[in-house]
DNA sequence: ATTTTGTTTTTTATCTACAATAAACATTTT
DNA sequence: AAAATGTTTATTGTAGATAAAAAACAAAAT
């Protein structure tokens, strides 16, 4: 097979759900756009929802015969991306305990476990590399580098670069900005999250990422915006197989945040840069600490 | 085709154009490993350089009988690698003024223009689309970003931030690092072109480029590694179409630089940072001077 | 005159195949 | 026994083919 029609399963489950009896569908390029795909898509769309009778398509008239049911959609297997696929048993395959660092990764042998072809495979080990996780000698194999202490402490480093900048860049920001709104809400959220800190502090990792990146956002440099999507996905799976969620840890987090929040909208630099500061501090103790023991690099 | 045999015909070259009349050959891992290939790659240079009567091999015995003449080589069209082509060619492509930002990327087109297969193109935009100056909308095209000023603000925004850790990390480096006499051997090719301004104005970006990468190295930092990488790939082509070269720049620049060496060797963290600071903000201006004045990104 | 639908064309995403290259294994030589 | 050569196997790099998805074009309906 050339390729899987994943976007059109996708598409379909996520249109076929919000379907309501006897609601009339708006005109095909409408529905494209509110599902972000194209119309030819979109018309798949409606002629499958039409063959298996959940709608009745004459030209412009598009009617709701009926309630889509579980048994109307795809499975869920079918319509994950390729690219989410590889990804996904990628990063469970280098975060698991035997991946050691130095270790060769096999193009052919990752396909064939994965069940895809090779091409797929070396185009997201091409983009993965961006991370810092792995890396390639010409003409042979991919080296893991792996999560060590060495890539921490460098991630850190530049974390805490990018941030520091996006602060000030953040409290320079007019005051009719959205982003004062977005911060004012945030605030509220990490006050409900304390409240209720005993049942919530492991949500907290979901929180911490957005609200790092609506300080990040406010550089409007392509460069730091880069570097943090490869924070977030990193850390994604890290959090997610290093189940290491300390509610006192992340409690004080929380204190940090509000502090920084409120330094940010004081507009003072000066405090901006000391709430940073701490905040980086600590969450350079939180990223060592979440660290497998064991691995140290090779040089 | 399913793969030229460049590196091959590559090294071939270059060994053949060492070789000396009756010197011998040491053994084929020792060849392998002073040009950097496979032992299987360095018996087929072998086996050539024997039938074309260049050397005798027997077994141990490999004794030059010929020195090579040009007629021996490999055209250097033959050469360059595929990665090498595509870059080039997208590079002189993206920076040439027809290019104007917001413009679609066809892989198809380009790989025809090229005279490649898409798969190499495809891995080519992924690879590049690290250095911000492309972008891709899934199952759809990729966009030219462009040498925007808004690119180039930013990128210098970075380079600020990396080259201010470098230089401090640089400055703490222990005496006996052989950085230091890197550094000494700097100073003299600088002076050695400032006495001859007139004549080698031009040949400043080169060793620019060289005296930053010393600087950055001492960060030991991947990702700042990577992204000095980017930089000097995008300026290489950069300079290379635009020739922009001022002398009285380049004058400036090495006096700079002179300053910022000695800051370096003093240890003074506060000097350092002040030399650092008075130079880059003169290659923010020379960035910024060398753009297309028309460009300016679409929203 | 726009917008919508119907139809065709273009382009991307992915698989498979195969030569070049690297790496592994076996044998010989020092 | 260590290193070199000889031979075989595994892996990467690249082209070409094809279904899915997007985009462009054409005709019809408001």
């Amino acid at each position: 097979m050339a390729r899987q029609n994943t976007v059109f399963k996708e598409a379909y489950n996520r249109y076929a759900a919000a379907l309501r009896t006897d609601t009339a569908l708006p005109s095909e390029p409408e529905i494209a756009a509110q599902l972000g795909v194209s119309r030819s898509t979109a018309r798949a769309i409606l002629t499958r929802l039409s063959e298996e009778g959940i709608i009745r398509w004459n030209k412009r008239q598009k009617t709701v015969l009926r309630q889509p049911t579980d048994r109307d959609l795809f499975p869920s297997e079918e319509t994950d991306s390729l690219h989410d696929i590889i990804e996904r048993s990628f990063m469970q395959r280098i975060l698991s305990d035997d991946a050691a660092p130095g270790m060769q990764i096999n193009e052919l042998e990752l396909a064939r476990e994965i069940g895809t072809g090779t091409t797929s495979v070396r185009e997201f080990l091409i983009r993965f590399s961006r991370f810092g996780l792995i890396e390639k000698r010409p003409n042979s194999h991919w080296t893991l580098k792996g999560f060590t202490r060495e890539f921490a402490l460098e991630l850190a480093d530049v974390r805490e670069m990018f941030e520091l900048h996006s602060a000030a860049e953040f409290g320079r920001l007019p005051r009719d900005n959205q982003a004062w709104t977005d911060l004012a809400a945030m605030r509220e959220e990490h006050l409900a999250m304390l409240a209720d800190i005993n049942q919530r502090f492991k949500d907290f990792s979901v929180l911490d990422e957005r609200f790092h990146l609506l300080i990040h956002r406010a550089s409007k440099n392509r460069f730091i915006a880069d570097f943090y999507d490869a924070i977030a996905i990193i850390f994604h799976y890290h959090y997610q197989w290093n189940k290491t969620a300390a509610r006192e840890r992340n409690e004080r987090a929380i204190h940090e945040h509000l502090d920084y929040i409120a330094a940010l909208e004081s507009g003072d630099q000066a405090g901006i840069e000391k709430a940073c500061r701490v905040h980086l501090r600590s969450a350079r103790q939180t990223l060592l600490q979440s660290l497998p023991q064991i691995a140290t690099e090779s040089a």
